[in-house]
DNA sequence: ACCTTTTAGAGGTCTGACCGCTAGCGCAAT
DNA sequence: ATTGCGCTAGCGGTCAGACCTCTAAAAGGT
């Protein structure tokens, strides 16, 4: 035989953990369609039974899944206490995207880059198919970032909201729960850095054009102008706040 | 006193539990800065005394991060033993995908339009950037794919790294991250649907001409022809493989 | 110097107990 | 009949303590 195979071919044993195995039990039903969204699990003690590992091996397993918004538990009594199948993804990104761009696994040029590959996307879907629920969310969005009096806190929620709203109008669910993981991960970075800006109110009138020009491409069904304009508005905004150079644009 | 206020001003007081509250004081620690990459986090004894909850609560919260890619553990002794701040937000987010997708929280149709603007932006952007490593692991994906018996398994793989080389030859790790993870998150259900197509070789046949269509436009440096059959290859195969339609195009 | 053994301390696991919560039941007062 | 109350069963939530496995590094022998 062979003594020296390449290393890529012994690949090392590896040992799975107890509330590994149980997540992969539990993926395996999800996965295969044998739990679907609303349907419980066995009780704790039940589980760890089942499959032979202590509770809180199940414990750990279920916290995990609970934290990525696939399990959502209940204690108390009948037919709503218990472990069941749920479908909360959004905050559950969010919380994963603001806790990597803190550690800097994503830089604030990368983040600018997905967001403006994101948001023109929506933008321009929303130009195509705005209604009069998206439309109104909008104006108050808009409407709140007018107060003279906001402070920063406030002007960056209304700020988050608008392009939030934009997000959800394009239609697609998995386009708008990534945008608007992006936008409010880098909510509190973005407040932060208001904070530090000086000549505060020329930036925000300018914010105020550049949203409410945004909008009057997306109610008029611009897509093209829509999507630019939301280009310039992400990386101007960057380049401002954080600092950065406008690097070439992209198609 | 008003009797009826609205409903937004009386949210229900949340009972936070103790591995939460874990997960904050650690989260607050990564935010602040105070926790970087690398740094080692004390013992789960020595935390869990700190902050007067049980080891098992400590556990929970780091099961939860480490699922997240933000901790890794090791058992042992000296300094590799501990539990870390770590950054492999890769797995943790296909992992993710890969559950929403299965619950359906997001449509084949939803994927496959985040797809779209994804690597229409990572093809364009690697058009203008492309080097040697990120050459070659296209060439051989793409020869991988030629290899005239090789399974739809080994075809689904070497056709998913050829998308992985791109995104990653983007430039923005971001967007790379989250193309490649939605790519692998549809690996599995790729195959699937390979396998219940009829006629596979006919379309394995079309599959390896628009990727080397779309190698040859990167290499050229066309960025516009390579995001135009970026989409078409994507969307084409999704109305083949899962049976869509193909929706109005982007911008 | 080198190899082997020991050890300390880290995570990994399990057990069994107890606490807090709440739907549903039964009983009592209205 | 309706309302209100308290009880109870069974769920998740928490805890303490024990034991196991693993491994870098110290201790010791060759």
């Amino acid at each position: 035989m062979a003594e020296n195979a390449p290393d890529s071919l012994w690949q090392p044993v590896k040992k799975a953990r107890a509330h590994e195995l149980v997540i992969e039990a539990i993926e395996d039903r999800i996965l295969s369609g044998a739990l679907q969204v609303g349907d419980a699990l066995p009780p704790e003690r039940e589980l760890s039974t089942s499959l032979e590992v202590s509770r809180a091996g199940v414990r750990e397993a279920v916290r995990v899944l609970e934290a990525q918004g696939v399990l959502r538990s209940q204690p108390g009594a009948g037919a709503t206490a218990g472990t069941f199948v749920a479908a909360l993804p959004r905050d559950a990104l969010t919380r994963f995207l603001r806790l990597h761009v803190a550690l800097s696994n994503f830089t604030i040029q990368d983040v600018t880059d997905a967001r403006v590959v994101l948001e023109r996307a929506s933008a321009a879907s929303a130009s195509r198919r705005l209604d009069d629920t998206a439309r109104s969310r909008m104006i108050d969005a808009l409407d709140r970032m007018d107060q003279p009096h906001s402070s920063r806190d406030s002007f960056n929620e209304a700020d988050t909201q608008f392009h939030l709203a934009i997000a959800e109008a394009s239609g697609s669910a998995l386009s708008a729960a990534l945008t608007a993981a992006i936008r409010s991960a880098m909510k509190v970075p973005i407040l932060r850095a208001a904070e530090r800006t000086e000549e505060w109110p020329d930036e925000a009138q300018r914010l105020r054009r550049e949203h409410r020009a945004i909008y009057a491409a997306i109610d008029e069904g611009d897509p093209a102008r829509a999507a630019d304009l939301t280009e310039v508005h992400i990386r101007r905004a960057a380049s401002v706040l954080f600092d950065l150079e406008s690097p070439d644009s992209r198609a």
